[in-house]
RNA sequence: CGGGGAAUAGCGCAGUACGGUAGCGCGCACGGUUUGGGACCGUGAGGUCCCGGGUUCAAAUCCCGGUUCCCCGACCA
């Protein structure tokens, strides 16, 4: 019967077993690599969407680039190939031949993009380039996990050239901006946006923002990265352009990327016992109507009104599924339960009769989650109920976040607080004192976050002043 | 890539100490009875016992090598 490990038994067995209840994904026949059920690329299509748009909305065009990148662009810029050398996957062979350059199977495209923004920006009339990509890209990771860490992942990576420092920061502010606000509004997580510590910054790069998201186990998820690549890879890939007064200078460029870990974030930070929880806006179902009946006679008449109400929910622009298996109503409730169905309407002899359905909600499971309303009016009861769960989820998600993180000002306290949950404190940013704290707590410095009151204060580790404190945890 | 566990039907597992030709629950198919919170009875299908080698009359079981998965580390979106 319990097909689903108990959170609190074993959370990474929890979060297995719930993918593959829940039909999102499975294991391919290749190492680290997982096939996306249906179920699954709804909900990254939805995700997708919106983010699109968001980007859209920014004034941002999609392209795509080569998914082969030469060895020798990777090289071009010296942090960079010393940051992804580990992890790539290279091809020597094409067509029965070995090749004269290896060809590198992307792991993120800032060169390839490079290459080309230099041959496309000429005048500081061409600037800015605001360009994104989806796709997919592969790092040789040794330890994997459905959607959190896979050898091959599906994200969108955005590419910006600007003719300033001031713009191109702009940029990258703007976008985390975006992502925090995907994060909140459509997948109901809160986050902490935060600049990267030196030693966490991506490989190029000057500066790396990211949002960390809380789990349900208390680690800690980046869940999308904004990088100020200064002029770093328009040195490397000379791209210049002429300014208005006539003299050449180089490019100032950007990159950021949210990838489909943000889909294990969904399950991590809603999911329950009894499986998935999706937030209303981007569930690929968001009402199952489930029929009850006894007999033939008593399914005609349900069927017919249930019918007529898929009908009028699907016309008030509802995703909605009308569950017509031959499976008994109380699996049907435990099955949408499980894939995270935020709403369920149920239909059977008694409500034809009285003219109203049971309403079933996912955040309340059970029957407490459950009242009978009259079919009059249903779509405007259901499209209120999916906006109070998509607001609750985000509020129980904050609550918990708030409620599992510490300010802490000394060593010992930081210990403590990162067992089991997320500390602020006061530290200078330098690598050393990361590794340290990395060494002796597993907690890792996610970031320094932006939303914070500066203050005096002394770092824990070296005592030196500092005026920020940045965000530990352990994370995934 | 280091340390630990595991791999037998779609899923969860037993069988392995002591070698003898593969089983249970759930799921699946069909028939019937059921149906307001994971229904029941009957019949049936489904297996390279992770892979490769070795020992043996005989290997899921013993030996050697490899692969994959899970947990804990190092690395990362």
């Amino acid at each position: 019967m319990a097909k689903i490990t108990p959170r609190s038994k074993d959370y990474s067995e929890w979060y297995l077993d719930v993918i593959r209840e829940a039909d999102m994904a499975d294991y391919a026949p290749v190492r680290g690599c997982i096939v996306v059920k249906p179920y699954g690329w709804s909900l990254y299509e939805n995700m997708r969407d919106f983010l699109d748009k968001r980007f859209k909305d920014t004034g941002h065009s999609n392209a795509a680039f080569p998914m082969f990148i030469p060895m020798s662009f990777l090289q071009k810029e010296a942090e960079h190939v010393k940051g992804f050398s580990p992890e790539l996957a290279i091809v020597t062979i094409g067509g029965g031949e070995e090749l004269e350059e290896p060809l590198a199977v992307r792991p993120t495209s800032e060169t390839i993009i490079g290459y080309m923004y230099a041959q496309w920006v000429k005048s500081y009339r061409d600037l800015p380039v605001l360009i994104n990509t989806w796709n997919s890209v592969v790092r040789w990771e040794k330890r994997t996990k459905p959607f959190l860490r896979t050898m091959e992942f599906y994200w969108q990576e955005g590419h910006t050239a600007h003719a300033t420092h001031e713009d191109s920061q702009a940029e990258v502010m703007r976008m985390l901006d975006v992502y925090e606000q995907h994060a909140l509004t459509e997948c109901a997580i809160p986050v902490i946006k935060g600049r990267k510590s030196i030693s966490e910054r991506f490989a190029g790069a000057n500066n790396t923002y990211s949002i960390e998201a809380m789990m349900g186990d208390r680690k800690a998820l980046q869940s999308g990265t904004s990088h100020d690549l200064g002029q770093n890879f328009a040195k490397a890939f000379d791209i210049k352009f002429l300014d208005r007064d006539n003299t050449e200078k180089l490019c100032w460029t950007t990159s950021w990327g949210l990838s489909w870990r943000m889909l294990g974030a969904v399950i991590m930070v809603h999911g329950d016992d009894q499986g998935l929880r999706l937030p209303p806006r981007i569930a690929p179902i968001q009402v199952a109507i489930v029929p009850i009946y006894r007999n033939d006679a008593e399914k005609s008449v349900v069927m017919e009104t249930a019918a007529r109400v898929f009908k009028t929910l699907k016309d008030a622009g509802l995703r909605v599924k009308l569950d017509d298996r031959e499976e008994t109503p109380g699996f049907k409730f435990n099955d949408w339960e499980m894939r995270g169905v935020p709403a369920r309407v149920e239909i059977g002899p008694k409500d034809v009769a009285n003219h109203s359905v049971a309403l079933a909600r996912r955040d309340v499971p059970g029957k407490p989650g459950k009242a009978f309303v009259p079919q009059d009016g249903l779509p405007e009861r259901v499209i209120a109920l999916l906006d109070e769960i998509q607001a609750g989820l985000l509020k129980q998600a904050t609550a918990f976040r708030d409620a599992n993180i510490r300010e802490v000002n000394t060593y010992d306290e930081l210990k403590a607080a990162v067992e089991d949950g997320f500390a602020l404190a006061p530290v200078v940013d330098d690598p050393e004192v990361d590794a340290k704290i990395k060494e002796e707590t597993k907690a890792t410095n996610r970031n320094f976050p932006l939303d914070q009151a500066e203050g005096e204060w002394k770092c824990i580790i070296t005592g030196k002043p500092v005026r920020e404190r940045a965000l530990f945890a352990r994370a995934y």
